[in-house]
DNA sequence: CCTATTTGACCTCT
DNA sequence: AGAGGTCAAATAGG
């Protein structure tokens, strides 16, 4: 069943390529469907564990999503990508960390472009009530102030992606501190002020960014915490998180209907892929209003989704 | 000893 | 090629 995974070298073999791995995909979660629903009944006589379907099913979305490349859409926030530049071989792909991560960095990191942004300006630096960690600092042309660069220091422990950089500016005769917030946070620390501004500024955006996530990584229990060195940097795509409208109804009253495939939680690189959050803390706990099978039936349904969008392979095949 | 900051190098994008 | 963003080794501080 398992097929041979590698890079396709043209599109059309990229395209058939992931109808195939979404097809096993699609094959895996009918199992798991039936299997729960059979263990419903006390029929338990299955070769495969659940746990075993879940991380197959992972692993066609993975396998998928790295045959398609990540559409540039998904990749405008993620400032931290792997980015493979030159064809990995796919015993590279599969073994996790960039294999150049530790020394040598080249090629293995997407730099971010136009993501969204909050920008704060006052007379002193802006106490949000996040903790951040400084990671970075660089002087900028025509700039008398070196802008300082901030990630939040819960990034590793909970694949909280936000990041802010801080800058003084040259006005005279009381110089501002200008504070640009890239991404939200994600971590279940500190919910003060400095979330409500987020949610609000979110609220003003259009419906389509505004979301909450399911985590499959976090729910799978075969996988590590995010706090290896090596995992953090490797380049797993396959904690992206799907959003369904229910949660989204239930978090910020939105009339938004759609699911939304959206970041790499956990891995720094990891950073984000829609408009909307990178992950939520509320993922990792049970949902009450979306059962399971319901996140498998759109899991399935996203597949058919893709399967049936012809030669449109637009992340948007993974909408309902 | 552990954690945070500094800073030069490296990387991507324009 | 240059600017901006990030990494990670070295260093500082508790």
């Amino acid at each position: 069943m398992e097929k041979a995974f590698y890079l396709p070298e043209n599109v059309a073999g990229d395209q058939m390529r992931a109808r195939e791995v979404l097809s096993d995909g699609r094959e895996f979660a009918d199992q798991l469907r039936v299997m729960l629903n059979s263990q419903r009944f006390g029929d338990v006589d299955h070769t495969l564990s659940a746990g075993d379907l879940v991380t197959k099913i992972l692993d066609s979305f993975e396998k998928s999503l790295l045959i398609l490349q990540l559409p540039s859409s998904l990749a405008d926030e993620v400032s931290q990508v792997p980015v493979n530049s030159g064809g990995l071989k796919s015993e590279e792909l599969d073994s996790g960390p960039c294999p150049k991560m530790v020394k040598d960095r080249r090629g293995c990191f997407k730099r971010r472009r136009t993501s969204e942004a909050d920008t704060k300006v006052s007379p002193t630096p802006v106490e949000d009530g996040h903790a951040w960690r400084k990671y970075g600092q660089k002087s900028i042309l025509n700039a008398k102030h070196p802008r300082h660069y901030y990630r939040c220091t819960h990034k590793f422990e909970q694949g909280c992606l936000a990041t802010k950089q801080v800058q003084k500016t040259e006005e005279d005769p009381s110089p501002m501190y200008r504070t640009t917030y890239y991404g939200r946070h994600t971590c279940k620390h500190n919910y003060t002020d400095h979330n409500q501004f987020y949610l609000d500024s979110m609220d003003q955006r259009d419906s389509s960014s505004k979301s909450i996530l399911l985590n499959f990584r976090q729910n799978t229990p075969n996988f590590s915490p995010l706090n290896d060195t090596y995992k953090d940097h490797s380049p797993s795509i396959g904690n992206y998180n799907f959003v369904t409208s229910d949660h989204i109804l239930n978090t910020f009253g939105s009339s938004s209907t759609k699911t939304e495939l959206l970041s790499p939680a956990g891995s720094d690189h990891g950073d984000v892929i829609s408009s909307g959050m990178y992950s939520c803390s509320t993922s990792t706990t049970p949902d009450q209003t979306t059962s399971f099978d319901d996140q498998l039936d759109m899991m399935v349904a996203g597949v058919v989704n893709f399967e049936d969008g012809g030669d449109d392979l637009a992340m948007d095949s993974f909408l309902l």
